[in-house]
DNA sequence: CTCGCGATCTGCT
DNA sequence: GCAGATCGCGAGG
């Protein structure tokens, strides 16, 4: 197990950073309880489109986090129930940062169907950007912390790298109201990978 | 201060 | 397939 550098997510392209966290490691510590799940879709976001929490350098105590060094959690909570989680990137004041969409879960199966308040493990339970931060127990209290032991949220190296012929690009998930920035293609999934959220 | 709405998911039909 | 859940953000007055 190596944890990914910091530097990885220092640079300023986060739709290159969003495609090689395909097939990394998510992982979360939660009072000694280890889970965890192979990346296996991705968003990238960016303040010069109009997906972005920080359009035009819009910059609010909630999207504060969205400015710092790569590294980071940016975790907010979307319709009032779901806690989404991204992961900061860049290294120059630009807001810029991933949102993980999907795991594969690896490790602490049963910490998450108890979460998740599910008996089986099928794809519903980490497949979904609300969904796996609940299996991991991510909230928004975690949000601002740097990926890194202390925090108990990080990201490790890949157990296998992919091609650019196994990742799928496509639009991204639920942005309309971006307008014609909804067809940037921004989002990644791994290809012939059932632990999407949707195809 | 008010108000409209969202980077979603679930359960019911 | 569709509506409801549920609440904080951020724009506007």
């Amino acid at each position: 197990m190596t944890f990914v550098p910091r530097e990885f997510f220092m640079s300023d392209d986060v739709v290159s950073i969003a495609r090689q966290l395909l097939g990394k490691v998510l992982v979360a510590r939660m009072g000694g309880v280890r889970t965890s799940g192979i990346i296996t879709e991705t968003e990238a976001y960016h303040q010069d489109e109009k997906a972005c929490h920080a359009y035009k350098g819009r910059r609010t105590s909630r999207t504060e986090f969205l400015f710092h060094p790569g590294g980071k959690a940016y975790i907010y909570l979307c319709y009032g129930i779901h806690h989404l989680f991204n992961v900061t990137t860049g290294n120059c004041n630009e807001a810029a940062a991933v949102l993980i969409r999907a795991i594969q879960p690896v490790e602490g199966l049963k910490q998450m169907l108890l979460r998740r308040n599910h008996s089986k493990v099928e794809t519903k339970l980490t497949s979904g950007p609300g969904t796996l931060t609940q299996a991991l127990g991510i909230s928004v209290k975690y949000t601002g912390v740097t990926l890194n032991n202390e925090s108990g949220i990080w990201i490790e190296e890949s157990a296998q790298e992919y091609q650019p012929a196994e990742i799928v690009t496509s639009r991204r998930i639920g942005v309309s109201y971006a307008r014609e920035d909804a067809l940037l293609p921004w989002r990644f999934y791994i290809k012939n990978n059932k632990w999407v959220s949707k195809l």
